[in-house]
DNA sequence: CGCGAGCTTGATGCCGATCAATGCATGTGG
DNA sequence: CCACATGCATTGATCGGCATCAAGCTCGCG
């Protein structure tokens, strides 16, 4: 496990590169697409999977307007996705990280609506998305487990227009750090303890608002004892406080 | 064919009936989830579809926390998509008219997510959820374009959230017309003429405004000449002119 | 006719945007 | 190793768009 990830790190230059791990021996598989499929389903998707592809941070997985034939699977690393309007204006759509599902977007037209940006370098397992068909055709599990994942991202999108329709900045950024905190806990990270992989900007680009309201609100936030916030250093001393904003005890 | 319309309004106050039209011979084929199938596949999905359900304006189709078993094919009427926050504010995230599928949301937990509530009496064709899965692993057809429309919700959705993340309110109210009149337009009626089934209120809230700003953006619209406004009566003059707010040349 | 829900319009205030200056960390070339 | 550039973050001062509060208006309906 040590070694494969060494070798991994050592071919990150690859852009392209065999498959080392099967699903199976992955350690998101309880987050990933393999999620509560049985062993023969395991194996099939395992042979399908077959390339993974580096993505070094600053470069695209993929763009607007890119044919769509695969999902990726995020292995390592850090993503945003955002979409722009015709005058250039752009709105991170979220940020995602290992054993999330990226290009769902590519599905309805066959070319991605979306540009997905690597904040580190990463790695994404292809998932050729006309075998995926194929197999979910085969395997019930596997069908229903994929739909659950693509409505599972309807809701979550749901939320954050909740969140972009209704709240204010300081909210905002408290159901943000929670989120993260939170998706960062499932993964066995600290919940207390975090490195922002993403600016202040595209944080802000996310929750509508500008950088220095971002910045701001941090500042306050740490003012008031929730937070301690060394630049992307960020401690979490009152989740209680963040959570009592986002309910709205604050009104 | 208009008797069946009639009828159907008269049994308007039975809440479950038994299907009257199969979808081979619904007039809204071309935008539900039958498009683009094979004949046998339509013949299955049509015998699947087998019940059809009356909403009368604002009763709820579905509501948050109800267990979901089904999505539901608009055949008439009109809806909105709401969810709330645990401090009662609530987010319209969508209207949906015929020929377009509610309940995507409760697919990932088997429970709905949102509200679904008629904004005027309606009737929604019952698609049993299990049964389309079924059936969307024998034809592969039907599985891809159940695919395509829960891709494109996504990517509707970021369209949203670039709208509420970036854009000022007369922007977002220009935005919000056109997309009405373009679906409208697809439905055969007039792109300059319509009636709006929704409250200044209800669009607020979708657009993340007060109704009071919808209201004073309406008055702007038909000060400047790109509309005329009678309460919900509202006629496009310069769907350009709209479009040049929407592009961002206003600022 | 009178009630009430929904819409319009005005006056005022506040939150977050904008503009601007400074600080801080990292990297690069002389 | 220092000087300098660069990208990102912080903080302050000011401004503007939208929310809020408030008052009347319109229209459908019992």
């Amino acid at each position: 496990m040590m070694s494969e990830t060494h070798s991994a790190v050592a071919a990150a230059q690859l852009r392209i590169e065999p498959f080392k791990v099967a699903c199976s021996g992955c350690n998101l598989r309880e987050l990933c697409l393999p999620l509560g499929i049985s062993e023969a389903e395991l194996e099939r998707l395992s042979s399908m999977v077959a390339t993974r592809r580096s993505v070094a941070r600053g470069e695209a997985l993929f763009r607007v307007g890119d044919p769509f034939a695969s999902l990726y699977a995020i292995r390592a690393g850090f993503f945003k996705t955002s979409v722009s309007s015709e005058d250039g204006r752009d709105q991170v759509t979220g940020f995602q990280m290992a054993g999330e599902l990226l290009g769902l977007d590519g599905i309805g037209t066959d070319r991605h609506t979306c540009d997905a940006i690597a904040l580190e370098d990463s790695q994404v397992c292809l998932i050729p998305f006309h075998q995926l068909e194929d197999l979910s055709r085969e395997f019930s599990d596997l069908q229903r487990h994929f739909h659950r994942i693509m409505s599972r991202e309807i809701v979550r999108d749901h939320g954050v227009m909740l969140l972009l329709g209704s709240m204010r900045a300081e909210e905002r950024l408290a159901a943000f750090l929670l989120n993260l905190t939170q998706r960062l806990r499932t993964r066995g990270y600290s919940a207390s303890s975090l490195v922002l992989r993403m600016t202040r900007e595209e944080i802000g680009s996310y929750l509508g608002l500008k950088l220095e309201t971002v910045s701001r609100a941090f500042s306050k936030f740490q003012d008031e004892g929730l937070l301690e916030v060394k630049q992307r250093q960020i401690h979490v001393l009152k989740p209680e406080g963040l959570q009592a904003l986002v309910n709205g005890s604050g009104c």
